[in-house]
DNA sequence: TGGCGGATCAGGCAACAGTC
DNA sequence: GACTGTTGCCTGATCCGCCA
């Protein structure tokens, strides 16, 4: 790790590690940001201010880009993950694709296409935490020999630019590849969309002004049927079609197979169930009268019995195994 | 003492909840 | 409805500490 300079910085590094570790030994290995910032204001290490809260989320990006065991500490419930890639409905292909929209306002429009794809659907909300990032990062659910692509939906404006280019420069070096699918200047000009004025007390406005003038649009302002058409033919460009198909098909014979044999289970449980019960009432009938001495004795006495000691269960079970075991053989 | 680079500050993005 | 606070990131400009 490097050295940490300031000595409020040095002073905070070390509090960390140890309420992280207090945290660990009180079993609790999963927390927010928020809550570890918490957790020094309460022991009077950090005060509970805007600045102060900046200054710690600086530093603890620092700590846990350097720090894995640190970095993986930490959830983050503030920007939603959907899990729905599905192992089976893209074997064979050649990619494994998400969805990345930098707004959950857009949320509910990106979620059937995920489904409907069966890709993952990560909402950024602003900038993509350390933890959105670090999970791509890991690739735990990726198949081996499958390209990463993230397929990435933002504004186009200084600040959708710019978290853009930082996925990019985040994720590329894991060799995941990152798109942007919208929104570009060439779709603003394409589509006509109505522009406003970027705004000059961002800093990343003078570049982007410099690169594409006195324009920024929202991703909202796109047609719900040009944004979906976005969608859909951004997924089937990664998707092998032929293979899909092929895997369609086989999925869809397996479950007419399925259906028949469940089918098929099903009569021939009440079939053997009918015989079942027809052989071991019988054989419970024939151990009767003997049984009722007994219960009367048992009644008499004051013992306890239950059924299943009124006659020879295994040996009744015996016979209507073997019984059955016949009429499966004819 | 000057240059380098880290630290700090104040601006931004997003959505949502709570308050007035 | 406007405003404020929350959460987790980013940026550029400026300040400041360290070292040769």
């Amino acid at each position: 790790m490097k050295a940490l300079r300031s000595k409020w910085r040095k002073k905070v590094a070390r509090y960390t590690y140890q309420v992280v570790r207090m945290l660990n030994d009180a079993g609790v290995d999963r927390f927010t940001v928020r809550q570890l910032f918490y957790q020094l204001v309460s022991r009077g290490i950090l005060k509970s201010t805007r600045r102060d809260y900046k200054n710690f989320d600086a530093l603890l990006v620092k700590l846990r880009d350097e720090d894995p065991w640190l970095d993986s500490q930490f959830i983050d419930t503030s920007k939603p993950r959907f899990n729905y890639y599905d192992r089976m409905y893209w074997a064979g292909q050649k990619y494994f694709v998400e969805l990345w929209c930098e707004k959950d306002a857009l949320r509910g429009f990106f979620e059937p296409y995920a489904k409907r794809y069966r890709v993952n659907l990560v909402i950024c909300r602003g900038y993509p935490s350390v933890t959105r990032l670090r999970e791509a990062k890991e690739q735990r659910h990726i198949p081996p020999n499958v390209k990463y692509v993230v397929l990435y939906f933002g504004d186009f404006d200084p600040s959708g630019e710019d978290i853009f280019r930082w996925i990019n420069k985040e994720l590329r070096p894991y060799n995941i590849v990152v798109r942007k699918v919208a929104l570009t200047m060439e779709q603003v000009k394409k589509y006509r969309l109505p522009p406003r004025v970027p705004k000059k007390k961002d800093p990343r406005t003078p570049k982007f002004i410099k690169k594409y003038g006195e324009v920024a649009v929202e991703l909202d302002a796109l047609h719900p049927v040009i944004l979906r058409d976005m969608i859909r033919r951004s997924l089937l460009k990664y998707m092998d079609i032929h293979k899909r198909l092929q895997v369609e098909v086989a999925e869809g014979i397996q479950s007419e197979a399925v259906e028949i044999v469940d089918e098929v289970l099903k009569n021939l449980r009440a079939k053997l169930l009918d015989i079942a019960l027809r052989h071991v009432r019988h054989e419970i009938n024939l151990a009767l009268p003997k049984a009722y001495e007994m219960l009367l004795d048992a009644l008499e006495s004051g013992r306890d019995i239950s059924l299943k000691q009124l006659y020879d269960r295994e040996k009744v079970l015996d016979h209507v195994r073997n019984t059955m075991f016949r009429w499966f053989r004819t």
